[in-house]
DNA sequence: GATACGGTGGTAAATTTTGAACATGCTCGA
DNA sequence: TCGAGCATGTTCAAAATTTACCACCGTATC
């Protein structure tokens, strides 16, 4: 049990001004390792939304949000060719999957996370993301210093967020021995990260300094209830919409040469349009139409790599009307053209 | 135009450790004047829920929230016979009328205001609630003390607000300066407030300090933000539905006698029962059983002291099916029986 | 293949309903 | 007048729909 003393600014200057420590690719606990990730943004595979200091990658966020080493998120709206392989952040992490799914390694743990499930990374615990690489997800985090140059340091949170000693004590507590690998976030909580993907992508740092510290701070106050409260995290249970929606999803690659739109398969469901699509969203990252046409896309690379037919038949039996279209579109997709896959053996997605 | 130019925190210091002038009843500027209010609170005729300091009435804030003279609200659920008259404070007061409706008056105009409008008072602003007296209304409000001991002096906010100087300097600008009496509350202030409500009148000052300072400071920056981008009030512009429930309440005086349930009200606005609630909620700050009751019973009074008649047939004709019950409702409310008023003229809600 | 255009898809916000938990109030009998 | 008890009213959050607007896809045409 982590005990949390009382300190001097003194010390709390010192703890912050140390530099950060570890930062050799070679040692076991290497600070950051986001390169992956940057190189994929940098190839427009993801979108990368980060205002940041120090090595990670992002925006540079200036004097503004002092000891806050990185918020913000990746939305990738399609299966990616990279993870985040096992690494240590010298800050403490707080994550929110917005969309999609993602796998979490921590502690030599495997988690399979979902959409609105949030998670907290200690300062120098090791974690990974992917398996090993990551699908279509949209998540958001915020990464603070909190003066942790080894591990197992005293906490200390910014100025800026303004709470009583009492409650950032409680924080740090709460924090530093959670034991869950996830949680599911609760209402506020959800909407605070919304609230900061959305100011960090569409902001900028000296018109939204203010907003973003306090919603930063009403999430810490959301998340810190919830763990007080919750303790236990809720059941993952779904809603009867959501499930329908998901398991249409599955069966929806065994018919893909149906007439689909927006309207039918809503209609399938017996749901809106608007509540298919956000369900669609949070399943896969993807609306609904964008998602039929990528496994559409998928489903005809794996036939034309594996059997022979003319490209048309093909295009017709996973959905597409016209062979033109397809084409375009694989193209598009692949980056070669159908009938070039038809003469290579099958790769999986690249 | 007022300017505001930086300050060290020696001047900002000096600003609010003086103490508050102008308290004598007799002054013009006479500061603070809520025993109307107070002493209606402590007859039960309206619930007053605010933590305050100085001589405002609430439970005392104590350490916690600096510079906050009054925060929370009051709620009347019924008719009063209080209003609270032409009065100024040392702080300046940004308001939010939740429900029901209130008479301002503010530089000698009279201003109607509806649920879900709000408004600032400058400190030395003289106004007043009620016409004379207040209606049933929900109101919330935060009275901060910014350091202006006479009229036009500089403006200072609270260190915990943690905003950057940019912004504290632009809130200062535009509250200082607003024209229009009230503004329609957009989603973020409205939630904002009824926040607020809810940490005051549930929650404990010390456990909730830190929420209260985050909830206050995020209405602060939505105010200044709609204030900034909308400047001009919103149309009042009712929802239709709003605007139904609006018209049958109005009716509902003369069809006293029908055999109304929540039910068939709701069926009559064709909605359901919890958005028909909801409505009367907002306009009238009672729900709809209650309200009706409440013009029953007004009616009736009228009726007894204006004509002849038994007891009965007049409970009949204002929709109490039995006299008992009409009698047992008639002096919760009037604290008087029916047949005591049949023999006295009628005067006005007591 | 390129291009224009009409319809379909995408999204956010406001509105509304649902459903369940909880409180209260009306009726009836003593 | 006074209590039970059971129906009705109240409240809240979560789910779902509606509405309106914008963007872009996919077809037809060249």
């Amino acid at each position: 049990m982590l005990d949390v003393p009382m300190s001097t600014d003194a010390e709390r200057r010192r703890a912050l001004s140390r530099p950060a420590v570890f930062r050799e690719p070679g040692a076991l606990l290497y600070a950051g390792n986001c390169s992956d990730l940057f190189d994929a943004s940098l190839a427009g595979k993801v979108t990368l939304n980060a205002w940041t200091r120090r090595s990670y990658p992002g925006r540079d966020l200036g004097e503004a949000l002092p000891q806050v080493l990185s918020v913000g998120g990746w939305d990738a709206v399609a299966p990616q060719d990279w993870g985040l392989k096992l690494h240590c952040n010298e800050g403490v992490k707080i994550a929110y999957l917005k969309r999609g799914s993602l796998t979490l390694t921590l502690d030599g743990q495997k988690h399979e996370l979902q959409a609105g499930d949030m998670f907290v990374v200690r300062p120098w615990q090791l974690h990974a993301f992917g398996d090993p690489h990551v699908v279509a997800s949209h998540i958001i985090w915020v990464l603070f210093d909190v003066g942790v140059r080894r591990p197992h340091e005293q906490w200390y949170w910014p100025d800026w967020l303004a709470w009583s000693d009492r409650d950032r004590q409680r924080l740090t507590l709460l924090l530093s021995r959670n034991e869950q690998p996830s949680y599911r976030a609760g209402r506020d909580v959800a909407r605070s990260f919304s609230e900061i993907d959305e100011i960090v992508s569409t902001g900028d740092i000296e018109g939204e300094e203010t907003r973003l510290r306090l919603t930063i701070s009403m999430m810490l106050l959301s998340f810190m209830n919830q763990l007080k409260t919750q303790g236990t995290g809720l059941d993952a249970a779904l809603t009867s919409s959501l499930r329908t929606v998901r398991i249409f999803i599955a069966r929806l690659e065994h018919a893909l040469d149906e007439d689909w739109t927006l309207e039918n398969m809503a209609a399938e469901c017996s749901l809106s349009r608007t509540q298919f699509s956000q369900h669609c969203l949070a399943i896969t990252n993807m609306t609904p139409v964008r998602y039929l046409q990528s496994i559409r896309l998928e489903a005809a690379k794996r036939k034309l790599a594996s059997r022979s037919g003319t490209v048309t038949e093909i295009a017709h039996e996973c959905g597409f009307s016209s062979s033109q279209y397809f084409a375009t579109c694989y193209k598009r997709r692949f980056g070669i053209a159908p009938m070039e896959t038809a003469h290579q053996p099958y790769t999986a997605v690249a």
